[in-house]
This record gives C-alpha cells, sequence and structure tokens, in this order.
DNA sequence: TAATATT
C-alpha cells in the first residue's frame, strides 16, 4: 500500500514535490510518547519503535536550558500506518522499567496543546471507573482520553480529565453534567469545568509552594499594593525605605522563589513516587543562572545584615505591577543547605521565569524560606518612623501562646482570618507593617494542639493605616487561601451571645 | 477536586 503512495507523489506537480519529499507521507502521524525512563535516551527506546516500520524521525524531549530529559519523545513514523500499528501495539501495554504507569503512545497535540477541549472532572465518587466516566460524557461527544486521577495505590482521586474531539463538545458537557448532580460519597455536585491550561498550572504549584512555605513578603509579591493605594490615598507621605530586615527578606524570598520555581518546574523530572520537596541544597548555577535575570526596577544594592552578601532589593516604583520579578543579584550564601526545596534543577528555574510566566514568577517570590530569623527590631519599637505610644509595645515577657492582643484605638483594630498555618505573630507583623507603625499582633494558637488557629489581630496606632491594611490586604492570596482582614468591632459589640 | 510529559 505504501507504493501506491509514492506513485501518487509521483504523479504532483514539480513544485509539490519539492515541497513534499516523495517518501514522506503529507498526512504523517507524529506521535507523542510518554511515561519514559528519564535515564534512556533515543537509542535505548529505538529498538521498541522499529518493528512497525521505518522511522522518520524521533527525539526525547529535553529542557531547553539544561538538557534534561523530560521524560517524553515524539516519534514521527515515514508511513502513518506505521504510526497507528505502533499505537495500537504499545499505548497503555507496557510499563518501562521504573515507571508506574504504563507507556503512552498517541497522536502528539498541537500549538494549543488540546486543552481548550480538556475538561477537569471534579467531585466524583471514588468508586467510579474510566468507563463509567465516558458514559456519562458520551452524549456529548467524542471522547479521546478519559483519565482519572489516582494516587500511587491506585485509589481515585475523585477526579478526572476528559478530551473531547472539539471545544464545543466539551462545552456542550459543561453546561448539561457541571452541577447536575452529586456523586456518592463525594462533598458537593459534580464539577465540570475546561481543564487549566498549562500556565494556570505553574501558577497553582507556585502559589500552593508559597501557601507552604509560609512567610510571605507584601513588598514583593501583592501587584496591587500596598505602594499604589498608600500613594494614591495619600495615607503616608513617602513609601518608607525597606527596612533593613526587608532587604535580607527579599533575598530570602528570591532564594525561595528560585528554588520553588526549581522545584515545580522539576515535576517533570520527579522519579516517580517522589514530590518536589526534598533536601536538596540550592546548587550554584541556581545564582549564577538568576543573576542573569534583571527585574523591572529592581537595582538597588543593600547589604544583607545577615551575613554581607550583596543583595538587590525592589525600587520604590509607583506601581509594584512593574515589579514582578525577582530582584536577585546574589543569593544568600546562609541559605544554601537548608533544606529548601529542591533546587537540582536550578536552571529551570530560570527558565521559567525567562519563559513568560512574571507572574509565577512572583508568586515564587512570595514564598519566603523557613527558618527566617527575625531581624532585631521586628517586634519591639516601630519599624517605620516613630516608635509607637508608651504603653502600647507589646510586652517581650508575653507568651505568644496565650492570645491576648493589645489594642489599639477604634477603628485600629483588625480582625485577619484564612493565616497560613505557619503564620506567628512576627509574620503577621511583618505582613502588615507597610501600612504603619503596627502596635500589635497576634495569632490565636490552639492550646491543645499548639498549632495557630489561622486568624489573628493586627493592631495599628491609627485609623489610616488600618484602612490602608484593608484595602491593600484583604483578599491577599496565600496559597489557596485569601486573606480576610476586617476592622475588629468594638469590645462592646463584640459579644454576640 | 488538579496531573506524567507536548518541540
Amino acid at each position: 500500500m505504501f507504493d501506491k503512495d509514492c506513485g501518487n507523489n509521483q504523479q504532483q506537480t514539480q513544485q509539490q514535490v519539492l515541497q513534499q519529499p516523495p517518501q514522506v507521507q503529507p498526512d504523517r502521524i507524529k506521535l507523542f510518547i510518554g511515561q519514559i525512563p528519564r535515564h534512556l535516551g533515543e537509542n535505548d527506546l529505538k529498538p521498541l519503535f522499529d518493528p512497525y516500520g521505518p522511522i522518520l524521525e524521533f527525539s526525547i524531549l529535553r529542557d531547553k536550558l539544561t538538557g534534561i530529559h523530560k521524560g517524553c519523545a515524539f516519534l514521527t513514523y515515514v508511513h502513518k500506518e506505521s504510526a497507528i500499528l505502533a499505537q495500537r501495539a504499545l499505548h497503555d501495554k507496557h510499563v518501562l522499567p521504573g515507571m508506574n504507569r504504563p507507556i503512552q503512545v498517541k497522536p502528539a497535540d498541537t500549538d494549543n496543546r488540546g486543552e481548550d477541549r480538556k475538561l477537569f472532572v471534579g467531585m466524583l465518587s471514588k468508586s467510579q471507573k474510566e468507563e463509567d466516566i465516558k458514559a456519562l460524557f458520551a452524549p456529548f461527544g467524542g471522547i479521546e482520553e478519559c483519565t482519572i486521577l489516582r494516587g500511587t495505590d491506585g485509589t481515585s482521586k475523585g477526579c478526572a480529565f476528559v478530551k473531547f474531539g472539539t471545544h464545543q463538545e466539551a462545552a456542550a458537557a459543561i453546561n448539561s453534567l457541571h452541577g447536575s448532580q452529586t456523586m456518592p460519597g463525594a462533598s458537593s455536585s459534580l464539577v465540570v469545568k475546561f481543564a487549566d491550561t498549562e500556565k494556570e498550572r505553574q501558577l497553582r504549584r507556585m502559589q500552593q509552594m508559597a501557601g507552604n512555605m509560609g512567610i510571605l513578603n507584601p513588598f514583593v509579591f501583592n501587584p496591587y499594593g500596598p505602594y499604589p493605594y498608600m500613594a494614591a490615598a495619600q495615607q503616608q507621605p513617602a513609601p518608607p525605605p525597606p527596612p533593613p530586615y526587608l532587604v535580607g527578606l527579599n533575598g530570602l524570598n528570591a532564594a525561595a522563589a528560585a528554588a520553588a520555581a526549581a522545584a515545580a518546574a522539576n515535576n517533570s523530572n520527579a522519579t516517580p513516587n517522589t514530590t518536589g520537596m526534598n533536601g536538596t541544597t540550592l546548587s550554584s548555577p541556581a545564582i549564577s543562572m538568576l543573576n542573569g535575570g534583571q527585574g523591572a526596577g529592581g537595582q538597588h544594592n543593600g547589604t544583607d545584615l545577615y551575613n554581607g552578601l550583596t543583595q538587590t532589593y525592589p525600587a520604590h516604583s509607583p506601581d509594584m505591577r512593574e515589579q514582578q520579578i525577582l530582584y536577585v543579584d546574589v543569593l544568600p550564601q546562609a541559605l544554601l543547605g537548608q533544606g529548601l526545596p529542591n533546587g537540582a534543577d536550578a536552571a529551570a528555574a530560570a527558565a521559567l521565569h525567562t519563559a513568560g510566566y512574571p507572574a509565577a514568577a512572583a508568586a515564587a517570590a512570595a514564598a519566603a524560606a523557613a527558618g527566617l530569623q527575625p531581624y532585631p527590631g521586628v517586634g519591639g519599637a516601630g519599624i517605620y518612623g516613630s516608635p509607637p505610644p508608651m504603653g502600647l509595645v507589646p510586652s517581650m515577657g508575653m507568651s505568644s501562646r496565650e492570645g491576648c492582643s493589645i489594642s489599639g484605638p477604634e477603628g485600629c483594630n483588625l480582625f485577619i482570618y484564612h493565616l497560613p498555618q505557619e503564620f506567628g505573630d512576627a509574620e503577621l507583623m511583618q505582613m502588615f507593617l507597610p501600612f504603619g507603625n503596627v502596635i500589635s499582633s497576634k495569632v490565636f494558637i490552639d492550646r491543645a494542639t499548639n498549632q495557630s488557629k489561622c486568624f489573628g489581630f493586627v493592631s495599628f496606632d491609627n485609623p489610616a493605616s488600618a484602612q490602608a491594611a484593608i484595602q491593600a490586604m484583604n483578599g491577599f492570596q496565600i496559597g489557596m487561601k485569601r486573606l480576610k482582614v476586617q476592622l475588629k468591632r468594638p469590645k462592646d459589640a463584640s459579644r454576640p451571645y
């Protein structure tokens, strides 16, 4: 049958022949090969694919910068029929050594990666199988793929991906099925929506990491505050220079960002059963790679009080939306070897960073290293401007688990809900210092578990600062949660029961 | 309730 095709090609015009050499079928199929062990190269795998016909092109996908094996490949046979044979013979049929899922052999997705026709389905029963999901979605169109997400033990995670042939079919399924029913054992009605795009996934990972890692620096992170608001509202004569501890913090953030980004980008390199976090030291390539990245508006050198290394911190741009990149000259050596997330593929962080994910970089920058040493001064006299009024400074002897806090005047005291679990009084204070003199910060601690209850109080010495903080920080996203920042009600009104 | 990856 191949002879017949060659014959057809010979009948084409001279120009067509030049564009399309006769031995290559114009309708050849490029296959995507997945679940390839990362230690296998092209030559190791060729024997697997050779039996189905002559191969036109076969290449393992590798990271552009690092050359790291991505665990997948593209394969094009000379003949379309070979591709069909190979897919039929191999797809989902073998588990390559070291993998825990079978090899994938299927037509490669093109530019949009099929994302516009791929659905995420949530709130499924754990007992539902691929066939059940297919049956549910079949009325809306042709299903190209249906995958239930499972843990390594094979149990369903209660969600799935379903890929239709067209965007319209997928949309129809959403319209009819989303919220239409509640599956047995599910906590709410069926969720049917378009799957996250690759960028959204990156962001999600970053945010999760930011949330997991705790301390967050609104100076770097929050694209809409606090400065723009403060400038607009003229609550403060001028943005204060970054206090020394924030210079250090930015360095920490940058290092954490490098690590976070590396870990995120590194997911593709993780061996099965391994998550993104391990104790690997942030490797030196991170430093050199990140040195190449210049953040918009970031340039000034400062001296880190911890280690004396040169640092950079954001300039006081009137619009913090400009400041979405990492500001790094030199990562603090003190961070290296502190059990940051896997930085082994740190160059990938740079890749993420330079490949059009400024928001991801910013989100990554929001994550700061665990083990941050509070700068002497946090928790004491005000970092900015004049010290708080006498008698309002939290006593050094006050235990952070006592749950009491000092109130400022009415209109100056904030309730903060949905704090990250890791936040203590000091982190809470750091987060609100940009808005004025924080005279007290208190995270509530559960006595039984010694864990944060994820809410707390912050008090300022004036209502304008409190309002500025609400404006900038209410709704501020940390990880999967959003802060809720409200005025605390006066004492006499705060006893509803 | 979010993943093994798509030049």
